[in-house]
DNA sequence: AAAGGTTAGTTGCAAAATGCAAGTAAAGAA
DNA sequence: TTCTTTACTTGCATTTTGCAACTAACCTTT
């Protein structure tokens, strides 16, 4: 279905930017390597209000890309997890860098503090936290 | 004319992903971090083929969101020069970190070998290089 | 000063991506 | 067996993108 893009041009930047450049493609990761959320119904969920459509998109293509793997649910068989690759869990220094650029740029933007000391004061710890799967905050869900 | 957009989340990744979150704004970013383009003409021809509708309208966005700024060329009046603000200098990690994932994560990506082994290891000075608005490398032209 | 080329855009329109709402098929629960 | 949940898909309106042509101002050449 979803085909990965052809190279615009060389440059890694740009080829990362066709699986990744968009609006949403990052909150999934995020959620993905921050919150314990992998199933469709909690992504969906997570706050912003992507589309279904949107979503199985951009789950596919990040399957497709390498950065996210998908498996049935081991008790329930109509879900699925959604897990990061390790190549996607090595997204983990980009993402905190661009959250703390986001925290320190824009106004009344919101960082979970936690995650925010830590990536300030250790930042060894934090990645540490994320290789091991280990979810570092919940995300408010739209009751 | 192009305004900022209103949050849709508290997140600071959600709201970051709303000004530099599409295929040609960190493009438009890596060719004033690590390149002397800064003009108009220059950051057009940087190889991936950007429109000048839509190169127009990301650096309205960039200029709004305080990444970058435009100041009239000093000795040509119709040209004007585009550079990072300091905030835009201090997207330099995040570029970084996401330029390095790439080149890891998918085949025949490139990225300058000076760079790469910089960004390796000697980050410090890379960095400081892109502090001192130093251009790291020049881009092909498409001729 | 006139003519022609550069430069940095804008405009119009077609094509693609996105967003929204409704529908669906399979599984689980009652 | 019926109802609910879950993970989607589909259809359609809206928005964004991409392409090509156009323009206005400045610069260069003669």
């Amino acid at each position: 279905m979803t085909q990965l893009p052809t190279k615009r041009s060389p440059c890694a930047i740009a080829y990362g930017l066709d699986i990744l450049g968009d609006r949403w493609s990052l909150l999934v990761i995020r959620d993905l390597m921050f919150t314990d959320r992998c199933e469709f119904g909690h992504l969906l969920q997570a706050g912003e209000g992507i589309a279904t459509n949107i979503l199985s998109q951009r789950l596919e293509r990040l399957q497709r890309a390498g950065v996210i793997t998908k498996q049935p649910h081991p008790n329930h068989g109509k879900k699925f997890i959604y897990r990061l690759t390790d190549q996607g869990l090595k997204l983990a220094p980009t993402m905190l860098e661009f959250a703390l650029w986001c925290c320190d740029t824009f106004d009344d933007v919101f960082m979970p503090p936690l995650v925010y000391q830590l990536a300030r004061h250790d930042r060894q710890q934090l990645l540490a936290k994320v290789a091991a799967r280990e979810p570092l905050w919940t995300m408010p869900t739209a009751d």
